[in-house]
Parts: structure tokens; sequence; C-alpha cells
DNA sequence: CCGATACTTCAGAAATTTCTGAAAAGTCGG
DNA sequence: CCGACTTTTCAGAAATTTCTGAAGTATCGG
């Protein structure tokens, strides 16, 4: 028990449900290999061991995982690899790169209120639309306040 | 302005928003054809002609938004097809949907938290994980509850 | 009951996404 | 600067997703 084995295939696990709620593939397997490894940091090659996939896939997924602010590269240790590692705020990271999701739905709406007339169902439909992604959009940031303050 | 050309162009634009957000190309592409219908109810046959889709793919499309409950089946008014509706909560819904993604992160740092040992660098991340989405998911039922009350 | 119309299912086609492998580019120690 | 090693890029291959078209099933009016 709790041996690396079962540690892998609960990696795997989670990988899944990262592309679930919508990470690529090699991202998601990607991100599963930070949280799991021993190690403070992991480089590239590392990564591509573990996971038995090629050097460029994992380039691409670490690229994205950078853009997208789930991990940071570490200031290099006097070797010639790139060290990285998974960021403190990941998850909080993670879920407002997923709100902007919200935003898009809000302007959407907005845009075909615009192009209807009042009064319309369709103008009546897309105002409702707008109104719950509005009232979102303006409870995500205190709900972000709420996690930062309970998780200092 | 305000033409039916317009409002073509906005259905299909927010139809792409609504694939960022997770649905499928013909789920979105139907639910917005709901959207912004000047009817009450449509028709899977308007839909596909619609859409110029074939009628299998807007079968599928409309039983996947059954299912998740974005639409509605009405009482058959006597016709020979079957009308459908959007839901008056399909937005809430929409959300809460995609919500089970995050009972299932929960689920995974727990598999991991318990497949590692304690003191272990992977069981502090997991833990952190778990904790970010455990949060989450003890807001959001205050969150939509605010909604509803506001929405009255 | 029967004919006509509408809906569903599903195998295969089409399109898209994702991965690999090799070549190019970058970087560090010496 | 050179040589060894690592990372990035990108064209094509592989895999997956998604759509269509046709056959089958269901339902309604007559």
């Amino acid at each position: 028990m709790n041996d690396r084995h079962e540690q892998w295939q609960a990696a795997e696990r989670l990988a899944l449900t990262l592309i679930e709620g919508g990470l690529q593939r090699m991202s998601a397997r990607t991100l599963a290999v930070f949280l799991f490894t021993d190690q403070e940091s992991v480089t590239a090659g590392e990564i591509a061991d573990r996971l038995e996939a090629s050097a460029g896939s994992v380039s691409g997924a670490i690229k994205s995982l950078l853009t997208v602010g789930l991990i940071e590269r570490l200031p290099a240790p006097g070797s010639r690899r790139e060290h990285y590692r998974l960021r403190d705020d990941a998850w909080a990271t993670l879920f407002t790169s997923q709100n902007t999701v919200i935003q898009a739905m809000l302007q959407a709406a907005a845009a075909g209120i615009a192009a209807t007339e009042t009064g319309d169902p369709a103008h009546q439909r897309l105002t409702q639309m707008r109104a719950f992604y509005a009232f979102l959009l303006g409870e995500l940031p205190a709900l972000l306040n709420r996690w930062h303050q309970q998780n200092t």
C-alpha cells in the first residue's frame, strides 16, 4: 500500500478528471506529474520519462501550463536543465482562467440583445442569460477573496 | 440593423462561446437556436433546417440538452412533431452541471492523499488541492441561493 | 389497421485534435 | 568559440471526435 504504483494510478485518474475540466490530454497528465512527484521540482526530461511521451509533446504541455500560470520556471540551479514546479495558487488560477468563459458568455448575450428588438421572445431569453452571467461575474471576486483569507 | 441575418450571426458566435464552455458543437448550435428563435417553442425539424444539419445530429443534440436539463419537451399540442423550449433555469443548470467536475477534482485529490505518506511533498500539494475544491463546493450552494433570491 | 410523417439509431465518412519524430535552435561548461 | 546536451518547432501520422445518411421504429390521422 501507498507504493509508487498506487500513486501512479491515482495520478492518471486525476489527469482524466483534469481533462474533464477542460485541459488538454498531455497538459493534464503533465500537471498530474507535478502534483505527485516526490521532488520539489521536475525537468521536462523527467516528465517525458514518467509519461513515456515524446519530448515534443511535453514541451508543448509545459508551455501551455506556464501560459495559464499553473506552473513556474525555477531560477536555474546551475544546471543545464530547466526546472519547473507547481505554483502555490495553481488551483485558484485554474478556476479563474475557466471564468474567462463566463465573461465571453456575458458578451455573447449582450451582442444578442443588441441584435434583437425589445419584446422579442429572443430578447427576453438573452436578457435572462445576461443577468445570470453578470451575477456570476460579480460574485467571483468576493468568492476568491474569501478563499485567500481563509487560506492564509 | 436588427435583421434576421445579424441575429443569425450573433447566434453562431454565441454557439462558439458555448463550445468554449464545454458543450459539444451541435449541442451548442442547437442551444443557440433555442435562444434566438422568435417562437415560443421549436421542433427538431425546424432546428435541422435552420442549422442545415442532418436530422440525426439534431436528434443527438436534443437528447443531450434534455439530459442536462437545459431544454424541456412541451406537452404535445396535438401535433405530430415534438416541441421543445429553453428551460427557465437553464443557465443556473448549466453552471451546476459544470460543477460536477469540481466534485470529481475533490475526489481525485482525496484519492491521491490516501495514496501518499503524510509529509510527502505530493501529500502536501494534494492537500492544498483538496482544500480549494472543498471550499468551492461549500460556497456554491449559497451562491446559487443568492441568485435565485435576487432573481425572484 | 394503414399510410404518411417524424424521430432515433448506428455504421461509416469526414473533420478535427493530438502526438510523435526529426531537425533546428538555444545554452552551458570548458 | 566548441562540443555536448536540452528544449522547441513543425510537418505528417495517428487517434479521437463529430457528423451524415440510410434503415429502422414510433406515432398520429384517417
